[in-house]
DNA sequence: TCTTATTGTTAATCTTTTATTAAAATAAAT
DNA sequence: ATTTATTTTAATAAAAGATTAACAATAAGA
């Protein structure tokens, strides 16, 4: 309902790997497919995923060594495992580097699905209570970006929408700093082309009517790389 | 660490049920053996668990039924089942009932054991957030939500319908927080979709009818994230 | 300096989400 | 079995949000 949940694909059987995106695609999910485990943690670190599918099997690094990368930088991420054979030793180690199911090759189509929907659904309530850094305080304003309020001195709270929202928080977390376009844009539009740059700048554009009202505070350009929120 | 982990087991079969519990009980959980859906309901009902281990093929009431009647007291509590056909009508009614895991007989011990590990670990939060709280005061407002009544100053009680009540509590155990329009869906209406959303919507109306005789109460939405209940 | 690429701003358009009301369907109670 | 309460569905309106287009301004490179 709300947004289409967003799912890392790692495996190195091309084919098989198309085919099963597609599937998924069809099936109202955001997927990313990566050919091996190189390419699925430089994507899982670029993007944000709700939910891993990893192959067990795959050349130069297996599921589970990625599977232990990825949890260690996103603990509560769930993961499926495909693996060929179900052998004992492959569940256990499934389990013991967190997974969340495992699925035999060749595994029903339907099967899959139900086991996302249900991983999903009982990760929701772990992530819809989002304890992320959510209160900030810069100059004269404060800001609340689970309720998407920003607050100046002691007037009535200004609500953002949620793209506002979420890119100050990104400007906020690199206060003073630079944050780089591609960030924002892989980030809150998961897509970095012409027409999101543009509406990027759009938001740039609203936020900076707001946050005016404090002189000490601004948003500034650095051309071809990003902005800087800007605290004096 | 804190107390042994109690555990469900409803298994028909007396010679693998009695082998099974003593199997879990001496890798440190609490374990209680229902020999029927019938016993294990009452069972249920009577003690606190953490978890359910159930057969599917029991005679004169399913694990499947089971599972749906302890949902319906519990929602939160995880679920493995034990088929003795890994069928895939069962997989997916199994994951239809709200399963966490399921597991295929014969199945290995270890992998039984890291299972329950699993799943123990991941609803280690959601059952903390499980309140209890049964009054509330708020406004000149004050709620009993086992009763279902609603008074206003010393008017008479204003009895909630279910729903009423439950969303209402949901909004309080979020006061002057959000309250995700995700959680509300999925502990009250079981699911996410456009009819329980638009359901959810005439409820969040009949609420705010009752509670704009405090015109220090209001319920704001928050735009595609969900409600919340504002008391100033 | 001229040219091109990037950024800034505003307004129009399109999309999604929420609000409200009423009617239909279901469930509970008498 | 019939009334009553509750819940869902439908239809439509209103609000909020996001994207796009058009054009202006600015910066960087040739």
């Amino acid at each position: 309902m709300n947004t289409k949940k967003r799912i890392l694909l790692v495996e190195d059987d091309p084919n098989f790997g198309i085919i099963l995106r597609d599937f998924l695609k069809m099936n109202e999910y955001d997927v990313i497919l990566a050919k091996n485990g190189m390419e699925g943690f430089e994507k899982f670190k670029k993007f944000e995923f709700n939910l891993c599918i990893l192959d067990v099997m795959m050349p130069y690094k297996d599921g589970f060594t990625l599977a232990t990368e990825i949890k260690s930088v996103s603990p509560d991420i769930p993961i499926i495992f495909l693996t060929a054979k179900s052998m004992k030793e492959d569940v256990l180690k499934g389990y013991k580097v967190g997974a969340d199911d495992y699925l035999k090759k060749p595994f029903d189509s339907d099967v899959l699905l139900f086991k996302i929907k249900a991983i999903l659904k009982r990760n929701k309530l772990s992530t819809i209570i989002d304890n992320t850094e959510t209160e900030f305080s810069f100059g004269f304003f404060q800001f609340n970006s689970k309720l998407r309020h920003l607050v100046f001195k002691n007037d009535k709270p200004i609500k953002l929408s949620p793209k506002e929202n979420m890119l100050l928080k990104l400007l906020l977390l690199h206060k003073n700093d630079l944050m780089p376009r591609e960030l924002a844009l892989t980030r809150i539009w998961h897509d970095d082309n012409y027409f999101t740059s543009r509406s990027m700048d759009v938001y740039i554009a609203k936020l900076r009517k707001q946050l005016q009202k404090d002189p000490k505070v601004s948003i500034s350009n650095i051309h071809g790389e990003g902005f800087r929120l800007v605290v004096d």
